[in-house]
RNA sequence: GCGCCCGUAGCUCAGCUGGAUAGAGCAGCGGAUUUCUAAUCCGCUGGUCGGGGGUUCGAAUCCCUCCGGGCGCGCCA
């Protein structure tokens, strides 16, 4: 994938030199975007701040580019609000030599003259580059992302898919506003059932193809010693006793089992990793915690906050968080052992100690939201100023088609992540065959945009609300899906790679912005591209990235089917204005694909 | 029982944090191909925004209530 990346901007950058955009240094400093040109004339003339006026677009584009609804002014006014509209239309009409303004109805609507809008946005993206849509709030702030997290000794299957892909897609979106990302794996590598991992290990390693494929016989292993901690009371007490070897830290037999268990599931969770362009910043098993764990529940109740409820050591939770009433956060069983949350609160204050961090954000599940409430409010009793800034990124259940679960883990079935992903890339090899099959890089494109598929998929909707996992929907590759955001793009990507070798005529040409008139809300779309990134990070929210991208997408192959469009071959002063669109299109639409975790294929 | 979430077209979802006539995709029907890539585009059909109250100049959006569905609820993770 990196590979791929530094194609494209080799050939951004040939591009760039062959027909250069408008220079926009000069513009940026020293002239007002058109939004800050209309604020500070509608502050001017009403008098109110120009913070308080909010814009907004009109519901139908043909009535403007921006509107001002006039409603909140009027009634302070006590005037009718069209009545104002017009007033303020009159005002305003000598303000602006390249806007215009009317007043429909209630409303104010402003148009921007095309070849500012161009000039503007079109200038933006060109000087940003890659960086275009992106800030610098995030400077000198870190945020952490606990996202993914799987267990050793076990494949990862399609229950990880939702954490695994929304939390990449976080990483890049605050990584893009500046922000210093911690991506975190807090991986499962303790518990009990390690003890018969262990046992199982020992008994029946021969028995399991542990060579070529190490995580799958894990599984069969794995699968077997639950069975066996039923049936079999021998197999129980060797199970416990490796447990309390394992827990003592004693090196040894069973030390080395778990290590090397430990390695060779990292190792089967970094190629799949790798293959959907991820890493993590910080790979820390739960048993790194274990150390700490005395520790922890030591300052819980040098707090003051923890009290024995039923022999187990709680912190009651209602004053903070009233609907927590009836249920407190339990640190330590009446046995003597710490449980979830001890642990949780323990990786808690090691990142707090450790990073400072200006947000904390567990990408896991809604089924724990009680969970993560409790530690909030635990932390709240401790009167830990903090504590807001941890959040639980919460999402949606993955159910099969007719709403019913699936990867039940009860009865042992798992639907291998890798096998899925094989499936969606064969699938997308099909594709490719039967519409480009002289593609040079068909295996490549193939693993993009099967994969391109599968992660959109997951991205396309609120993260709240549950995915209906229809192989049949999302491999069909038409609609709202990630191989249309791909597949526009390839087109963008032809029509520059065309002009190039062409030697088209408006490479060299001044562009003339007035053939951009019907290309307005591609212009301020692409302008929106910032906003959309800040509003992605401060709800944690990448579905507004692949709304975006649609919207996008939709207008720019509206756009590129109309005749009157073409790029190639047409007078070149409009054609070289139309070839700066196609690039800053197709830069916005590559941004927004990268920092959902897609690759954006040049041809496909 | 308690806590939280969801309910918008036949299906899957948007709806810019309260604004103008509620929009896409899929499915169905009908069109566009000597293609700057038809993995596309255009048109048609399809709506008591779960029901009922309330707040407001204005509500799919905020509040209350009921209905339907889901998740969770101390010695698992």
């Amino acid at each position: 994938m990196r590979g791929a990346i530094a194609a494209i901007s080799r050939l951004e950058a040939r591009a760039a030199r062959l027909y250069p955009l408008p220079a926009p240094s000069r513009a940026r400093s020293a002239m007002p975007t058109f939004s800050e040109s209309i604020l500070a004339a509608l502050s001017k003339h009403t008098g109110a701040n120009s913070g308080a006026l909010k814009l907004e677009s009109p519901r139908d584009p043909a009535l403007g580019d921006v509107a001002f609804p006039c409603f909140v002014l009027a009634k302070e006014r006590k005037q009718p609000p069209p009545a104002l509209a017009a007033e303020l239309a009159a005002k305003l009409a000598g303000e602006f030599d390249d806007i215009a303004v009317v007043a429909t109805g209630p409303y104010l609507n402003f148009r921007v003259a095309r070849p500012r809008l161009a000039r503007e946005v079109l200038g933006a993206v060109e000087a940003a580059g890659a960086r275009f849509g992106g800030s610098s709030e995030g400077a000198g702030k870190t945020v952490v992302i606990d996202y993914s997290s799987p267990n050793i000794a076990k494949p990862m299957h399609v229950g990880h898919i939702r954490s695994t892909i929304l939390g990449a897609s976080l990483v890049r979106i605050f990584r893009h506003l500046g922000y210093r990302v911690v991506g975190v794996n807090h991986i499962g590598d303790w518990g009990a059932q390690f003890g018969g991992l262990v046992v199982a290990l020992r008994r029946w390693k021969s028995q399991v193809d542990l060579e070529r494929d190490p995580v799958m016989g894990l599984l069969d292993l794995y699968q077997r010693s639950k069975e066996a901690l039923k049936s079999d009371e021998q197999f129980q007490r060797e199970a416990v006793a490796a447990y309390q070897e394992l827990e003592s830290g004693r090196e040894g037999e069973v030390r080395e089992l778990w290590r090397w268990v430990t390695e060779v599931s990292l190792r089967g969770f970094n190629a799949t990793y790798k293959r959907l362009g991820i890493a993590h910043e910080h790979v820390r098993g739960e048993s790194w915690y274990e150390p700490l764990l005395q520790a922890t529940l030591e300052r819980v109740k040098a707090a003051g906050v923890t009290e024995i409820s039923e022999g187990a050591l709680v912190v009651m939770l209602g004053e903070v968080d009233k609907g927590l009433k009836a249920t407190p956060c339990l640190l330590q069983q009446s046995n003597g052992t710490t449980l979830y949350a001890t642990r949780d609160l323990a990786a808690l204050f090691s990142r707090w100690e450790e990073f400072a961090f200006e947000r904390c954000l567990y990408v896991v599940g809604g089924e724990q939201k009680l969970h993560f409430r409790q530690l909030k409010a635990v932390l709240q009793r401790m009167n830990e100023a903090w504590a807001a800034r941890v959040e639980h990124v919460d999402f949606g259940m993955l159910l099969g088609p007719g709403r019913v679960k699936i990867a039940s883990r009860k009865r042992g079935e798992v639907l291998v992540l890798d096998d899925l992903i094989d499936e969606c890339v064969e699938e997308a090899a099909k594709v490719i065959e039967e519409k480009n099959p002289g593609l040079s890089t068909k295996a490549q494109v193939a693993e993009q945009v099967g994969i391109g598929a599968l992660v959109f998929n997951d991205l396309k909707r609120e993260r709240i609300k549950d995915v209906i996992f229809d192989k049949r929907e999302f491999l069909a590759f038409e609609g709202d899906t990630g191989p249309y955001l791909q597949y526009t793009h390839a087109r963008l990507a032809s029509i520059l790679r065309k002009a190039l070798a062409s030697g088209d005529a408006a490479l060299g040409a001044e562009p003339d912005f007035t053939a951009l008139e019907n290309a307005g809300e591609i212009l301020l779309r692409i302008a929106r591209l910032g906003d959309v990134t800040r509003a992605a990070a401060a709800k944690a929210e990448p579905s507004e990235l692949s709304q975006y991208a649609l919207s996008l997408a939709r207008e720019v192959s509206t756009w590129l089917t109309q005749p009157e469009n073409r790029v190639l071959g047409s007078e070149p002063r409009a054609g070289a204005a139309r070839l700066a669109l196609v690039r800053a299109a197709k830069a916005t639409l590559g941004i927004a694909l990268s920092l959902l975790g897609m690759a954006a294929p040049e041809e496909m």
